[in-house]
DNA sequence: ATGACAATGTGAATAGTGTTCACATTAAAA
DNA sequence: TTTTAATGTGAACACTATTCACATTGTCAT
């Protein structure tokens, strides 16, 4: 069986055709990550799209240039999404205790950002850091931007997680992003078998780990909080 | 610009037009991993390819049920390859020390993971671990078997790390994994910037702070060997 | 209000894709 | 040698993205 782009997206509310849509462009976000979600991103027609807008597939390159301009302003979207999920994570995270506080704040910030990636932007997720879309430009934007907001957060909460300490040795921060981005991208793919417990078991020995590489402190092995159950 | 299915894959060799190829099937998958290393999997196509070999695009489905099933027996190659490699890293570590050289196994077989990945199978390792091709009968044998055996290969270099037979906990090799696979991804896509040395940091970073952590040793956030230079 | 103009949507056409089918050719088995 | 299974051929089908000349509409200055 050939693999579909996908025909039937969603039935278009009557939309009493007229000629001009009001705001097309948005709709076609909306019902593109709706599509991406449901069917991934390889399965997702311009037609199907147009079809479920009520218009003509034509009227697509009026909003924009191409099908991968169309999934690059999704991927845009998706990183102002899981930055601003990591925000609000860390700074909801109550505490006193300075360290105590700190190492909460990395691994809510941690977690956000595997549970963005798991909770129902699977496709987005893989898209977002996919490079071979053809808009080199978009992507080079991307990651000198929003890539790295969300790679500032981390930094700024393995800073928390530091005591409020400058400067925390940038392979740290790299191995805390290849952490989370690993765990996530396992738990997408399937790759660490059907319990959920048990990714989440990794994911909170991984920032424990690091937040312990960070504080300096020792004798973490048989740290159990967080994955208790 | 539309993004086309490669058309110019590889002039084929003269091939005295005899009717039956001889090794259609392996040629194929040759010409479709040179493809696939060149120009991603998204662009390539079948009549590409079977142009490339002389043939028409119906003769492969003599040997493939589907495109989807084509990259598959890519991602199974891709699978052993792996393995292979990180067998080999592992092994030829030499060390006389039973707690040196089960780091440098560690290390050997993680950084093995990594470069595999990077080292010319950058797009083979995104389709290693992408989930929606369609055939979801070979995924499921493919991370029951093939996935679980690089899955293995990181166990046991873990083990060794331990200095022998213990047993490791399942978190920390989830760890280790999501560690050397988010690290590897992250340099695939180019996250990390155009500085090789700074991924090479990291990982170098990651798999110490990992070993430390199967170890139980402490003190470990000044540690710099392998990184060196 | 009216005209000009830019924005937006339409159809049709082009070129490329995976997949299937009846048929042709060849190699291997009986 | 005859039969049979394997393999390759061409032509279709139903998709896809993209582009183009053209039609319709909202907006803004006159």
């Amino acid at each position: 069986m050939k693999k579909r782009r996908d025909k039937q997206i969603r039935a278009a509310k009557p939309a009493q055709t007229r000629y001009h849509h009001g705001d097309l462009r948005a709709a076609l976000l909306a019902r593109a990550a709706q599509s991406l979600a449901d069917h991934g991103s390889e399965t997702l027609s311009l037609r199907s799209l147009a079809e479920a807008e009520g218009v003509t597939v034509a009227a697509i390159y009026r909003h924009f240039d191409s099908r991968d301009a169309l999934l690059s302003a999704l991927v845009e979207e998706g990183f102002a999404s899981l930055t601003a999920k990591m925000q609000v994570a860390r700074e909801s995270v109550k505490g006193t205790g300075v360290k105590t506080r700190g190492r909460a704040e990395l691994m809510a910030t941690g977690r956000a950002y595997v549970n963005f990636a798991v909770d129902g932007n699977r496709a987005l997720f893989r898209l977002m850091f996919s490079t071979d879309r053809s808009d080199a430009r978009k992507q080079a934007a991307a990651c000198d931007s929003t890539s790295l907001d969300a790679f500032g957060h981390l930094h700024a909460a393995a800073s928390s997680a530091a005591g409020g300490v400058e400067h925390i040795d940038d392979a740290v921060l790299v191995t805390l992003w290849a952490g989370v981005h690993g765990m996530a991208l396992l738990m997408i793919d399937g790759a660490l078998g059907p319990d959920p417990a048990r990714a989440q078991r990794g994911l909170d020995r991984l920032l424990n780990t690091l937040a312990d590489a960070i504080t300096g402190s020792a004798a973490t092995s048989k740290r159990q909080d967080g994955a208790g159950s």
